[in-house]
Parts: C-alpha cells; structure tokens; sequence
DNA sequence: ACAGGATCCTGGGGGC
DNA sequence: TGCCCCCAGGATCCTG
C-alpha cells in the first residue's frame, strides 16, 4: 500500500515518539511476514536506544546504539504505530516493541506482504540495499542517469517507474500521477522517449511526490500515519482511481488498463502518446543518440 | 538479457 | 443473506 509519500509520513509522525527511547522489550507473533523474525533479534533489541528514524525507498530504517538497524516495509496493508498498552492491539498486529516510557510501537499487516528485519550494523544494511540494487531518491535522481534508463529499456513507462532499483519509493499511485503530470501516456515505452520527455516525466515524479508528502500521503483503505492520522493527497489525484471521471484538465473520461500487473490510470486525451507521435519521438531519440 | 506474468496473503465490495 | 469473483499503496521468482 504504502509509497514514499506515507513511508515518510510514517518516519516524520514516528521520530518524536522513537528518539530517546530504549527498547523493554519484543513481542512477536507466530504468523511469517515476507522475511520471518528471527525470536533472536527479540534479545538483540532489548534495551537498546533509538538514535534515529528515517526511510530509504519505501524502507522505514530505525538507528539503534550500538549500530543496529531495524529496517521495517510496510507491503501493502502495513501499519507500524505507536500505542497505549492498554489500546487493544487490532488483528494481525504481529509485532510489539515495549518502550521504557510504558508505550507500544506496534507493527500491524494484514495481508503479510511486509517484513521487519534487525541488521547487525550498518554496513549489513548497505550490503542488503547494494544486493536488491535499490536505487536512487527520487529527489537525488541525475538526469543524464534516468535519461538513460528510461531510454534504454522497451518496457512501458509503468513498469519503469515501479522498478524500484531505477528510482525507489514510486508505487501504482503516484506512477499514474506523474504520467498524467508528465502528460505521457504509462504504456508508453521508456526507448520511445526523448530527452525532454523523461526530463519531464522525472521533474513530474518530484513534483507529485512533494505535494503528496505534504499533504501527508493518499489513504485509499488501509493507510493511516504514525498516529492512525489518514492522508489527504486522494482528494487531488488526477488520474488514480478516476476511472470514468472527468479529467481534471480537458474532462475527457479517464481510462483504466492494465499494465505490469497493476490498473493504470490515465486520460486518453492529454496523455493522447499515437502511435505516429510515438514513432516519430522515436526517431528523434535514435538520432540525438 | 529482458519483459511480463504468477505468486505470496487477507478482506472488502459488487453482482447474482 | 450467501457465495463467488475480482480487486487492492509491493516485491520477487519463474517462464518464454
């Protein structure tokens, strides 16, 4: 479920409640998330303090003293919050780390597609990130870099942009979104672009992502922030879910199909990528290399 | 090598 | 009401 935008809502709600504190004690249940806790890391955890909160990607990365990480994604349904004992925990909490100020950070996922792992320092970190090839921030991405990515693959613009080791954090929501902004339509093929079209497309992913950030992410069902706070950012999705609504520029009805698996968004008018445009950008790329 | 589909899991909503 | 099918903010493994 999660993106960047509520991964970094989850981080920036969490980081008051976490720093400064020490873990009591761990709590897990039996049912396997995506990678098993390991009852080992329970004992590794105890009493350590947090140093800090942050994300990578849609990776939420606690800094333990001592060098510890405790890197935590959130999958599809995942909700990792901070709780009052005695706040019943809600099904499928699967995780529960006592604090030493008598609260609960609680990792919650129903659909079990997350994972929480303990890394033993951080360069066991860098060398997990290293092997997934998990790849730059959005907002750290170099142009000439994505150019090339973007330019040198045949599959859609879709699956680019959910490929996590090209740029991490983007998801089905805000991949539909920056298409729309970028005005290119998300079956369009990344070789079919010219330079200018994935300057674009890249300037339109740290567009959507920054507003959506601001607007403390989208809340589809699942989503709630470090406090169970839902996101506003929904209510200005231009194409994600508008299937049959009236674009927001042209009011041409959006269209949905599917595209590496996932419903794709888009307005046939202004994301209106022809065939014969599509040919000629291609010949444009060819000959500007 | 690369692109695309299947798979993991549970629950909610729509149609009949 | 019940059942069945499809859908869902993701990542990874397998196939052609």
């Amino acid at each position: 479920m999660p993106e960047l935008p509520e991964v970094e809502t989850v981080v920036r709600d969490l980081r008051p409640l976490l720093v400064g504190r020490r873990v009591a004690a761990v709590r897990h249940g039996d049912r396997t998330l995506r990678k098993p806790w390991d009852a080992a890391w329970n004992a590794a955890l105890a009493d350590l303090r947090v140093d800090a909160v942050g994300r990578r990607g849609k990776w939420i990365v606690a800094e333990l003293d001592g060098g510890p990480r405790l890197v935590v994604h959130l999958g599809m349904t995942g909700q990792l919050t901070v709780a009052d004992p005695a706040e019943p925990a809600a099904d499928h909490t699967h995780l529960t780390f006592a604090l030493d100020d008598g609260r609960e950070l609680r990792f919650r996922d129903v659909r079990r597609f997350g994972s929480a792992t303990l890394y033993k320092d951080a360069a066991a970190l860098d060398a997990a990130f290293r092997k997934q090839r998990l790849g730059p921030e959005p907002f750290d991405l170099d142009p000439a870099a994505f150019r090339d990515a973007v330019r040198r693959t045949a599959r859609t613009l879709k699956a680019v942009l959910l490929d996590q080791t090209v740029v991490a954090g983007v998801g089905n929501i805000y991949a539909d979104e920056a298409c729309f902004l970028a005005r290119l339509h998300p079956a369009r093929r990344g070789a079919t672009l010219t330079p200018a079209d994935v300057d674009r497309l890249r300037e339109a992913v740290v567009s959507v992502l920054t507003r959506a950030i601001a607007g403390r992410g989208s809340t589809i069902r699942d989503y709630g922030g470090g406090s169970g706070l839902r996101g506003t950012y929904q209510d200005a999705h231009a194409a994600y879910g508008r299937t049959g609504q009236p674009c927001v520029a042209c009011a041409t009805a959006i269209e949905c199909v599917r595209l590496g698996g996932r419903s794709s968004h888009y307005c046939p008018t202004c994301q209106n990528d022809s065939p014969q445009r599509a040919q000629r950008a291609q010949r444009e790329a060819r000959s500007t290399g």
